[in-house]
DNA sequence: TTCAAATGATAGTAATACTATTCTATAATA
DNA sequence: TATTATAGAATAGTATTACTATCATTTGAA
């Protein structure tokens, strides 16, 4: 079974929505492509439009610069992924299972349940892994905030955290640990591929490892 | 007591020694504070040589380029801190109260031993907070871990994996519990700053939460 | 004193990060 | 069908960034 997904995301986020056409879904598509291949520092929108086939001018009729862009494709992925959360833990009862789910969306270990035809989850997946934290790592983030750009990723905390408390309704630190477990799993991943030296998982291409570290870091922490 | 410290840095951070003239220290020291200021993204030579009443070209003989020089400070900060850890635990016994130095230490809660007078730890420890993670966080980590850039680092995150391991021998993730711990403290400090939702830290000035829940998660993880 | 190295002063280049204008195709509407 | 609004293409242009090069001047070590 697969779901058609079409995600409305934060007017803010851009000039002129680029899922309104085929331009602006080739932008995203390509974009994404872009960012993955050259980093988020090469990355300009010069180079972009010549993927693209189109002209640096267009691009910016989309996107106020290449910052928004990033922030843009970062908060879609945090939209599917609550998604994806609410998803795969819909019939279950046992908290326990749902935050062994939790980990696995995060390690990208569960099979995607909604399509959509321009966008590469798992090059995407890559992005935020290297360049998620850039999005609001600037001196822009109150303002960003103040427009609500990231309450994808704080509703996706915030239903995690809500999960944690079930688990352990005395749990006195549930967004915390919440964030905590995003942020680890995508840097211990990065970590793995390229620090290796900062991890415990060696290098194999196994993810098990880390399914291991953060579910011990996990439960020991919420089991009081 | 304080103590007179200089810290030798690898040689390929720099083109020249910046810690080998007044000038060189002088762009530390500014760039320091202007990196603070204006953040990474918006700080240029240019910026910086008007403040620190010199010329582009001279900052050039000194730093390759500005990713350069923010990897320069920031390793700086890490062999600081390494150097801290040593200090503060060289007649401590119990590895309970080691890891409780380790936490002080990352949330800057301890007493500086030691002096640098161009260097302002504290506006460092907001860059490293801010700014780190884009250190290596790019396209050229592979090529620069292979320059042993990020050394330091990796030091003082083996140096608290052994003292995890002094608590626990049996403990089987030393390395990511330690880079876990490093990465969790300073982004839970930003989150409390600025996406204070993130976190469970109300928006008091206090640091006490967050110790709290680093103790709750390291000490609950290591209790096999 | 001399001589090498560090710095200053100045200039210049290619790329980046945009903005503006004009034209054309096309899709909606009257 | 004619009208008109809009998206996008084509092109040009500007300020800033990220450098590199050259040459003159200072200064500190031998």
């Amino acid at each position: 079974m697969e779901l058609q997904l079409q995600i409305k995301m934060n007017a803010r986020l851009y000039l002129r929505d680029p899922d309104s056409s085929q331009l602006g879904r080739n932008i995203i598509k390509h974009g994404i492509k872009l960012i993955h291949e050259i980093g988020f520092e090469d990355f300009t929108f010069k180079k972009l439009a010549a993927e693209v086939g189109t002209t640096e001018a267009s691009i910016y009729r989309y996107f106020e610069n290449k910052h928004r862009l990033l922030t843009y494709v970062t908060t879609w992925f945090w939209t599917w992924l609550e998604y994806q959360l609410i998803f795969h833990t819909n019939n279950l009862r046992d908290p326990k299972e749902k935050i062994d789910i939790v980990i696995m969306l995060l390690t990208f270990e569960v099979q995607d349940k909604f399509t959509v035809e321009h966008i590469d989850k798992s090059i995407l997946h890559g992005i935020v892994i290297c360049e998620g934290d850039k999005a609001y790592l600037t001196k822009n983030v109150t303002e960003d905030n103040k427009s609500m750009l990231f309450k994808p990723y704080k509703d996706l905390c915030h239903r995690i955290a809500e999960i944690f408390l079930e688990y352990n309704p005395e749990f006195a630190f549930p967004h915390s640990l919440a964030s905590t477990l995003i942020e680890t799993a995508h840097r211990q991943m990065y970590f793995k591929e390229h620090l290796p030296r900062l991890t415990d998982f060696g290098n194999s291409t196994e993810v098990r490892p880390l399914v291991g570290f953060l579910q011990h870091l996990i439960f020991k922490s919420l089991d009081d």
